[in-house]
DNA sequence: ATGAAAGCGCTAACAG
DNA sequence: CTGTTAGCGCTTTCAT
């Protein structure tokens, strides 16, 4: 009556009743070479009557745990969510189970959350934006294997997968001119760091802004409000640019939740969207489509940069002295009703 | 010149810097009895000029993992995430650190990801929304320390942490009746298991809507919509509701989702909100808070629940006799913009 | 192709 | 209070 903790089933169990040794269970479990098909149907047989699962612990201390690792900045980021289906749907059918921490901005938590996966053996690494050192990201790719998305800049020890930011942002420029607008400003995420200005996708986006404001021989009509892609962010940005003594007649925000806070800060200045100024995001969420939103954004297509990530991580695992390699995936632009023709007198 | 895996720094390691037996350093590291001042400063010291990182693998042979699992049935939804940070904020100063599986819907998904926590060896798992047999949580519940949130109904092996989703709708209902409202339809998530029935958050929101309905001698005009809590859902439970030949003057939808997808629909078939019909959702998430949305809806204070639900963990790790509990949250109206008088006529 | 045996790094009895 | 020692469940040589 009072047994209710059995014991847990372990390769020996399975040993026993399939009349093997353990390393022949330990094989068959790994799919690994020296066991004739006789002897692995029998340890697959007994692995099921006894419904025996492998301690993860037990395997890790000498082999691997079958766990990936993500590490993302932000839980409540549509656009990460679609990454994260990417490398789960890439994952999918394989032995890797993938685990993530809860949000965690800054450098201190992420190189809290970093540690713990490393301690807890996993095998392989996605790092989502992160912000820590460059040299420190080297150093965790050195010890286990790791991808790192959505940050430029090329690695010897990891890979990288990107959005070719410079394009994106050319092609919102782009759009918006070939609508008339001149006065087009963007909101940015400031940035301090050497490193980060040039390796965050923020500081690449803003690069592409200017590089495309000039090539469309607008140069003397960029305008930039440094703030922080957040809503806050994006409403205290566009409140600034409204206040300007020449109204910008268009926004190019850093990210969608900054044209959100923009959208915000625009309509309680009384003006409309698109009739007095237009407006284009970035990352084209989920919230970017939905209907009464409705803005235009530049798509990154973060669930196909989870499918390379993940596949570039396993390649990793599986070969770890391949030259590493980065993969840049072409933005495209998502017109929808928060932009339109400029008036013709301004 | 080619050492660039120095191999893991162990407790032995340590013990031998710090000239003691390595019995003291696990001492030191789990804050276990019997360990003086001087070996305990003497093996910090030690631990600290190494670099040295416990492997949570072989802790987890003997021991404790220091892991928390989080299971969620979907990451997108942000009030899935409000729980998160209440969990993280009651964990960050322990030496629990909590990792999640992606999104897992479906009883499949489910079994998978429990396994695989429970694979790993976790300390401790906090299931979020489950839909898996009750049977099986409470097996789950007997292996391994559980907290269940989002779903009502006791158990002798888990404990519990929800929200008052009877009282929830019933503050809807007598919110929108209070505005003089009469025919209040629901559009609800359509369940057929039994035990569900009984234990889902959304059943209990239907159930709330019916009783308080006819509390409030409304009992002619209950009128549900059976779809699901999804946007899709809500746009379709909203054109079936719009298609009654005499239409409601009020939508309460069970999630605010839902509601977004209500007021598309709404929007489509060329009706103002809450000029011709108002709408109520449920979570109080952030989108139901965005400015140009502002939708009235349910606050569940998500944040909360996650720290309930953390603390009541750590107990039951701490001390796994202990009775269960079971926490239940009131629940609190936060009205907005898409809800306001029905029209005298009406 | 198969199995015996030696650990992986840590914790928990137990002795001193 | 401190140290010795025996495993935890698995993988991995290395014989056979």
């Amino acid at each position: 009556m009072d047994k209710p903790v059995p014991r847990r089933v372990t390769i020996v169990d399975v040993a026993r009743h399939a009349q093997v040794s353990t390393t022949a269970v330990s094989k068959v479990l790994r799919n690994a070479y020296g066991a004739s098909p006789a002897m692995r149907s029998k340890v697959q047989q007994a692995i099921a009557e006894l419904g025996y699962r492998p301690s993860a612990a037990a395997r890790g201390l000498r082999g691997q745990t079958y766990t990936i690792g993500v590490m993302l900045p932000e839980l409540r980021n549509l656009f990460f969510a679609d990454i994260l289906d990417g490398i789960t749907a890439q994952l999918g059918d394989s032995d890797y189970q993938v685990l993530l921490a809860p949000g965690c901005n800054g450098e201190k938590a992420e190189a809290r959350v970093i540690d713990a996966m490393m301690d807890r053996s996993m095998d392989g690494l996605v790092l989502i934006a992160p912000v820590s050192a460059k040299s420190r990201l080297n150093e965790v790719a050195r010890s286990v294997p790791t991808v790192v998305v959505g940050r430029h800049g090329a690695s010897p020890a990891y890979d990288t997968v990107t959005d070719d930011d410079i394009a994106g942002a050319a092609l919102v420029v782009e759009h918006l001119a070939g609508l008339g607008h001149r006065r087009i400003a963007h909101i940015e995420h400031h940035e301090t760091d050497r490193v980060r200005l040039a390796e965050m996708p923020n500081a690449q986006r803003a690069r592409g802004y200017r590089d495309a404001m000039i090539l469309h021989g607008l140069e003397a009509e960029i305008d930039i409000a440094s703030t922080s892609y957040t809503q806050t962010g994006g409403y205290l940005g566009a409140q600034q640019l409204l206040a300007r003594p020449v109204r910008p007649t268009a926004i190019f925000a850093g990210a969608d939740v900054v044209a959100l806070g923009a959208l915000e800060a625009i309509a309680e200045a009384g003006l409309s969207v698109p009739g007095d100024i237009s407006v284009a995001g970035y990352d084209n969420s989920a919230l970017a489509a939905f209907g009464p939103i409705s803005l235009t954004s530049v798509d990154q297509d973060g669930r196909q940069m989870g499918i390379d990530a993940a596949r570039l991580l396993v390649e990793r695992i599986t070969d770890r002295e391949r030259r590493t390699a980065q993969v840049k995936l072409s933005p495209t632009l998502v017109v929808r009703r928060t932009t339109a023709a400029a008036d013709a007198e301004d």
